[in-house]
DNA sequence: GGTTGCGCTGGAGTGCACTCCAGCTCCTAG
DNA sequence: CTAGGAGCTGGAGTGCACTCCAGCGCAACC
């Protein structure tokens, strides 16, 4: 009985939702949804009767590799030829994988900067580190120069303060 | 005589660039360093007597850490912000570090964003290097149902053609 | 001494990716 | 039967980060 029930009238789970649940289940807003379908990202949604859009489960994985793609910083345009390759059948399956090849080369020199990026953030960190321990260790007897010096390590370090140097 | 023409006339690559040097060694146009420093995310350009823009060594580095900061996704606005830190010496040092600890964090959670991203499109590879090798074994024998099954598996894998489907 | 090249300025323009809106339809609850 | 809520459409608007441009100044070279 329950069986029937769960395989027969309703397939549970796995039936179209509607764009509100698609929101949340992504995290696009309804807006960007809908835009993305108005210029060629989303070809799969379909329409109940009274013309509200239902994704099939499909469309909810679908609309990941989109978003994985947008995310890694293809652009809209080049995200909607990829999926244009998809009228085309079979042929075009080397070009749409050559694509998403080309594509994965991408991140992956995203990735290597990001990491050389993150490493120029935390070296700043640890100057700002030292100085503090420096500057805060001995805060209210800082002879004129001790200061002057400080400030040559924040010049050193890359942060210059927008004051006038060197004179005086 | 060489030491001396070389430490004492001109200290070598360690003078001020002026605006095209600094554009080809940090990869930033003409117009935008121009622009950073408009909007104050370049404090310490000099002038040279006539009016051009000298940057002293201490820029290079400074803009690095900006690139970093920009290219790590921090918008211009908060940039300035904590360039702007600046001004009040010692006692801001603990906010500027924070800030920027707060970006390092988004780093990482951009880094591992970037990551499963990625497995996403080499996933889809995959499904495409089997499709291929499943259809082009065979490409012209294939009775009408492998084909409907190549399109399910398509489908399944998440990359509908903008096709009617199902129907006949 | 003209002209060529590089740089300067303030302001306008561009491209991208959404985001918002007005005015409509449909459905449901009271 | 009406009021409210969700969704729909086409089109306009927004925010960000540059990018381009006209008109000018200076310096060097021919």
């Amino acid at each position: 009985m329950d069986s029937v029930m769960d395989s027969v009238v309703v397939p549970a789970s796995q039936q179209a939702l509607g764009i509100r649940q698609v929101s949340e289940e992504t995290g696009l807003s309804i807006d960007t949804l809908r835009w993305y379908e108005r210029v060629g990202l989303l070809p799969l949604v379909e329409r109940a009767s009274d013309g509200r859009r239902r994704y099939p489960p499909d469309a909810l994985r679908f609309i990941r590799l989109v978003q994985a793609l947008r995310r890694t910083g293809m652009p809209v345009a080049d995200v909607r030829q990829f999926i244009e390759l998809g009228g085309g059948e079979l042929a075009n399956h080397p070009e749409r994988m050559a694509l998403l090849e080309r594509q994965c080369a991408q991140i992956e020199e995203r990735m290597v900067e990001l990491r050389d990026d993150l490493a120029v953030v935390q070296a700043k960190i640890e100057t700002y580190r030292d100085l503090i321990a420096r500057g805060l260790d001995c805060e209210d007897d800082l002879p004129d120069d001790m200061v002057e010096q400080l400030q040559a390590d924040e010049l050193l370090a890359g942060t210059l303060p927008a004051v006038p140097r060197r004179q005086r």
